[in-house]
DNA sequence: GGAATAGTGTCTTTCAGACACTATCTG
DNA sequence: CAGATAGTGTCTGAAAGACACTATTCC
């Protein structure tokens, strides 16, 4: 905060927009069921892929912003489900040829359920294995630095996946151990393995019930069914709890 | 990114500011060797403590705008070794009542003796123990949304120190086993493992070595000697891959 | 020697990783 | 029945956690 009295209108104001990268699963190409991660984009008129984005409003805030994007561009309504996370503020005087233009960069992510409610337009390009610094995340090369911001959505992404079942709402619930692992393994660019897997969620999860008080499993499917489960209300642990806090009273 | 090409000057700009929580460690209260976390505050003319801020100037990065604060406000030149982390863009449209006033808050640690030679106007305030979202973090109320922006850099000042050695720069390298923990236990407010501790810091450390190409040690303290280590230029293992890669070829 | 701090050997427990076995569906 | 997918028991090895022992200084 500045404490001077001036009038704020003698500081200078950069252009403010938002930036969006959506995601959702693709199914993959190759045929077989493991599915991908995918990015939504809009070409531009010269064909280019650019992440959907806007100016913000007068005193509005970015996540407002981020709502009315979708609606305008994507022709869709965010739900209250969906946990929008700021990536950073592109802030760099050069970044738009127009001007200076900062842009605050969001990652969300979608069903493909969703994600098929979305406007015609929007175009869904495939996430490439290594979201490295300094590469394409996807196989086009985004308009402005967008591609940065996919590839730092891309790693944050990653990094919350490792930990815990779909934080960013992939899946619909109730899902499989299966299309967890499958969703986890499309974020990740790499398979992983079941029993470890399932394991290793299951702490995470309860048994999704039908309204007669039965556990819920899959049917019509090839090979035995599966359960289905959903997120559990609270953890049963703590996240990450690395360091020896000690257990009882006696402190070295 | 917005395709309009209408002039950018219809559209409305918040002013921006940027605001710094600055951390170093203090001597504690009681007289035993323990550290706390303090943070660099600035008293306002009405006396409530404030965070140190200014707003952007032209075409400027906040990166840029986050070391000119510092040098006018703290008399203190940053040195390129300073970890700048960006916590949040804080933008509720009331959060300032002179107008639509946004605030990026960021976060850098300091080295108490880079912190003795900043301005005498700065105070450092300690950080208390649970710096639980919704809480005030330090004795006194801080103005303006300070306090939820301290909060939140203790929060992920915290998750970091609970995977490496120091990785904010609140020590000076070469540092003794002893004061990395003390360092880690002020940031985490919790007292940790002293063998636990020093075989997990290890593999981030190397011996300090001395132009004649000798292992460091303290000298003229009480009991054993310490040896001095100093972080490794690369890190010796992935930070984390909590998942089961597969390690040879077959993928199930 | 005694007090104080540094550093580590070692035992136990926990958990990841790997493999394979059992379970239950479709056709 | 074969084929396919789901789920788990169990063994092994590695690492965390806990305790206590040794090491080296100052007084």
């Amino acid at each position: 905060m500045v404490p001077s009295p001036a009038a704020l209108d003698a500081y200078p104001r950069p252009n403010v927009a938002v930036d969006l990268a959506l995601f959702t699963l693709l199914p993959s190409a190759e045929g077989n069921h493991h599915d991908r991660l995918g990015v939504v984009v809009l070409r531009g008129s010269d064909g280019t892929p650019t992440l959907p984005g806007r100016m913000v409003r007068e005193r509005e805030t970015i996540r407002e912003t981020v709502k009315e994007l979708v609606q305008e561009k994507l022709s869709h309504r965010p739900t209250a489900r969906w946990t929008l996370r700021m990536l950073d503020v592109f802030d760099d005087p050069d970044r738009d040829p127009r001007g200076w233009v900062w842009s605050v960069g969001y990652s969300v992510a979608i069903s493909r359920h969703e994600a098929d409610l979305l406007t015609p337009q929007a175009e869904l390009l495939a996430i490439r294995g290594s979201a490295a610094r300094g590469t394409r995340s996807t196989s086009e090369k985004l308009s402005y630095d967008h591609d940065d911001i996919v590839s730092m959505a891309v790693r944050r992404m990653r990094r919350r996946y490792e930990k815990a079942p779909d934080p960013d709402g992939l899946l619909k619930a109730p899902y499989t151990l299966s299309q967890l692992r499958h969703a986890h393994e499309a974020v990740l660019g790499a398979p992983l393995k079941r029993d470890t897997f399932n394991r290793r969620m299951r702490e995470f999860l309860e048994p999704a019930m039908s309204r007669s008080g039965e556990e819920m499993f899959t049917s019509e499917t090839v090979g035995r069914p599966a359960q289905l489960f959903t997120p559990r209300r609270v953890a049963v642990r703590e996240v990450s709890e690395p360091f020896p806090l000690p257990r009882s009273g006696s402190v070295t």
